[in-house]
DNA sequence: TGTACATCAGTGAACGCGCGTTCACTGATGTAC
DNA sequence: TGTACATCAGTGAACGCGCGTTCACTGATGTAC
């Protein structure tokens, strides 16, 4: 069979998208490697197991992600004058999700999609996995938020920032849905890009409410 | 077999719970009928299918629901002196979807985390369902949301709503595990009330914030 | 009042199907002597 | 240089299992004559 790329790299390109469209424990490896036009077995040989596949399949994401995270923190923290502003941190961050993954920026709203499956699917063991291996960097950006809104207490940060992550994960993970219901009802076509630039405001607004109790 | 209570009303109990658990797909219809104490095939005789069941887990939090979010905006419509504010119109929601599950407030967060999964997971048959059921009373209220924020351009309006829904079923969906984080951090027990506290002055912040291009 | 029939909730066992995984195997490439 | 062996990517077929659904059936209750 004529080799048209590695393997592996064809098993986790349709296993993305696969899972992207349709949830990990409806997408069966059946389909993925048919789709993917290697043998069924393959995914059994070189990722030991479907639930290894998922999660290869999040940090072929998240380490280039995190890497380049860490680097750019490290980088501020060195020339560390004035903290950063909330603007520029979530600025900052999206920046990063978007560059971190320079072949294709759709591959972005594809990987929040995944990480609202994340979040809702059963799959306790990939919710393990990405506290084991990205809770550090995850804690890291939380202390320079805290520093950036210095007026919000930090519990209170704490709820903010998660309704705020609920926000941008269900926007792209809704992505599809929602630019085509916002282009039949007021004929304006989005890009993913322009959706995240109206995401930002929001949540900046939201961080920065006043609290009634404050 | 000594009858506690409607074979029905056992199944659609604890399907909601291990639905809410573990996701649709991830449910077996086995592990309902075993725990709710009936026969394998009550579900099939009483619902007709799997799918049916999902739908109706949904109709018996929503038909309720949008009977009292309909039966209140007819009485605030009749009074039309001033529009409702922002705030109000959130309140009122948030207040008619606790008072409607009247028997017990968990089942909201409950509902939330159902919503949530009928977002991410496949269940083409239930976006539809929603949207032929219920997608009209949504309308009535988003054109209630425009009133309330005159200064938000529609179309702003209708992505913000979007990520202040997204926060929500987020926020409920992980409820319990962010309850537990929030202990664990903070050394402080919220209930869900206090959290929704704390949700609505982010919504409302969002979307109220300024708008980089207005 | 008695009998025959209809309706209905619920049952137990089986059906076929698609699933993740396993296993013995192939064929190509690299390595040791 | 030649041969024997090891390694490795990939294969095809089969495995057992749990799934949603179906079906013939039971037993209780209601209804018609």
């Amino acid at each position: 069979m004529a080799v048209q790329a590695g393997t592996v790299e064809r098993i986790l390109d349709t296993a993305e998208v696969l899972f992207a469209q349709k949830g990990f424990a409806e997408t069966s490896l059946r389909a993925i490697t048919s789709k993917a036009g290697v043998n069924l077995a393959a995914v059994n040989y070189h990722f030991g197991s479907k639930e290894a596949l998922i999660q290869a399949v999040f940090e072929r994401f998240l380490a280039p992600f995190c890497t380049a995270l860490g680097a750019e923190l490290d980088r501020l923290g060195e020339a560390d004058d004035t903290p950063l502003t909330l603007d520029q941190l979530l600025m900052l961050v999206s920046g990063i999700a978007l560059t971190s993954q320079a072949q294709n920026p759709h591959r972005v709203a594809l990987f929040f999609r995944l990480c609202g499956l994340a979040y809702t699917q059963a799959q306790g063991h990939l919710r393990k996995y990405l506290r084991e291996h990205y809770g550090a960097v995850f804690k890291r950006f939380l202390r320079l938020l805290n520093a950036a809104a210095p007026d919000v207490p930090p519990m209170e940060l704490f709820w903010r920032v998660h309704f705020g992550l609920g926000a941008t994960v269900f926007a792209m993970s809704g992505m599809d849905s929602l630019r085509a219901i916002c282009k039949s009802d007021f004929g304006e076509e989005l890009s993913v890009a322009d959706v995240n630039q109206r995401l930002l405001p929001f949540i900046v607004g939201g961080i920065r409410a006043d609290n009634a109790a404050s």
